[in-house]
DNA sequence: CACGCCTAGTCGTCCGTACGAGGAGCCGGT
DNA sequence: ACCGGCTCCTCGTACGGACGACTAGGCGTG
């Protein structure tokens, strides 16, 4: 059974601060453990002798801080970390694409790296391009294009969203129009139908998860997202692909290298 | 005079939403603008027939995206948006050095893109090196190191921390030093000493900043910064130069170009 | 044995109240 | 004219109570 502390009411920090900082050490003292229940609410309450609005105000801060989860109905619970991704700039090589048995970058990445990936919510459709979309691809507003929607997930806990933009013209009736592109990925797809890929671009910030987000990553009220907006041009530097990331910030470190000139 | 909607008892969703969606309205079609105070929360309780605790729910939400920031006893206010600095990575190319009448890249940048730029707290000391210092640089746990901290301001508002780490045996006894390194920045002073820069690192992450970089960057509470640190090599792929800056997110849009390989 | 119902436990939301602490402005004393 | 204190308004924190919604597991019925 976990052994909490006992409020100090000679600490200024107010009350529900001390509590956090007791559930807070608990979690990385190891005491809870990722997965296990936190003490309930009510059992808090009686534990410190406050009101439940205070206990509540104390694993509000924790989910903030994305270290607890609420299951309604169920209980909170401490969550899992993700292992980080180092995302080197030379990820998209060829040879990465060649080796790799037909399987996708991201499944063999996890297993060099030893953890379970997954993708999931995989959506496929044509939509007319956006603003920004149509932008980057050098295309009138409103083309048509092939858009596929994805999310990555690592042990189980989901770390990415990512959505594919690519012109119909070029992608429309090849394999990057079936949930499994085949091997090597829609970029060796890409390469097939004539545009062999010379560079990207990549757009970097950061910034609060929306609502939607926050609940597909499965994340706590106050962990940002990275959001990386890569740009793919073929040897005739024709943007072929535009690809919009959305990364819990905590699971990912980019690597960029480059020459001085 | 501001005018909110009503609560809508119909609607699914709960009253503390609404009311944070009606406030959210209001600021992004700009009925409340950047720097506005927001009606009290006892304005809020009785403009919509709720509890005071509910209004705060609905701030703390608005808090959390990092729209509004409140302040103790004078209210809550719309968060202004520091202007976007989009960063390429040919932005340490010697060209930039060159035209520049010495003036540092920063002041430059900002002169173009019509804000106001200042640099602030520096601090210029020695120290030993630090694990993760001392493995970037290639040198011994412990090196003498020249460290250069600074803060950058855009339009008064403080935008970025970096602070600089090179090998003392480089920097030592240089304008490096100098609270003023001279015309084309300290890059320019490396290279005299023969330290010709050929290429860059960068690692870029993002998380929430530490109390005292929000006290510093003067942010709100769940204002994301990203991470990036950087390593300048030499053409003898000696690593010259470690600067690690932490960038209030919503200022920054990161752009590279890498070859596909 | 399978299924649905019921109940207990849990978190989500909301009410009303109370006091403390920080900021700003009025206002009188000096 | 200056300064200090006072008061009011603001947000921060905390109390206790209430109901709703969701989950899980026990229990009875078919």
């Amino acid at each position: 059974m976990l052994q909490l502390g006992q409020l100090d009411r000679t600490d200024d920090r107010p009350p529900y601060r001390q509590i956090a900082a007791l559930l807070r050490e608990a979690i990385d003292l190891g005491a809870l453990a990722p997965g296990e229940k936190l003490p309930s609410e009510t059992a808090l309450t009686q534990h410190f002798g406050v009101a439940r609005m205070t206990v509540r105000h104390a694993i509000l801060e924790l989910r903030g801080e994305g270290l607890v989860a609420a299951e309604h109905g169920r209980g909170v619970f401490v969550r899992a970390m993700p292992p980080v991704r180092r995302l080197a700039s030379d990820r998209f090589a060829r040879k990465h694409r060649a080796g790799s048995d037909g399987k996708a970058a991201f499944l063999v990445e996890a297993e060099k790296a030893g953890y379970t990936a997954d993708v999931d919510q995989l959506r496929i459709f044509r939509d007319k391009a956006s603003e920004g979309v149509a932008e980057r691809l050098r295309l009138p507003l409103g083309s048509e294009l092939v858009v596929r929607e994805r999310r990555y997930l690592a042990n189980g806990r989901p770390i990415e969203i990512a959505t594919s933009y690519l012109p119909a013209v070029i992608a429309g009736g090849t394999a990057i129009e079936e949930p499994d592109p085949g091997p090597g990925g829609i970029y060796a797809r890409v390469e097939e139908v004539g545009h062999q890929l010379t560079r990207f671009t990549e757009e970097v910030g950061a910034r609060m998860p929306s609502p939607n987000e926050r609940k597909t990553l499965e994340l706590g009220a106050s962990v940002p997202v990275l959001t990386v907006v890569r740009t793919a041009f073929d040897a005739a530097d024709v943007a072929v692909e535009v690809c919009d990331t959305v990364k819990v910030a905590s699971a990912y470190k980019l690597e960029y290298d480059f020459p001085a000139r």
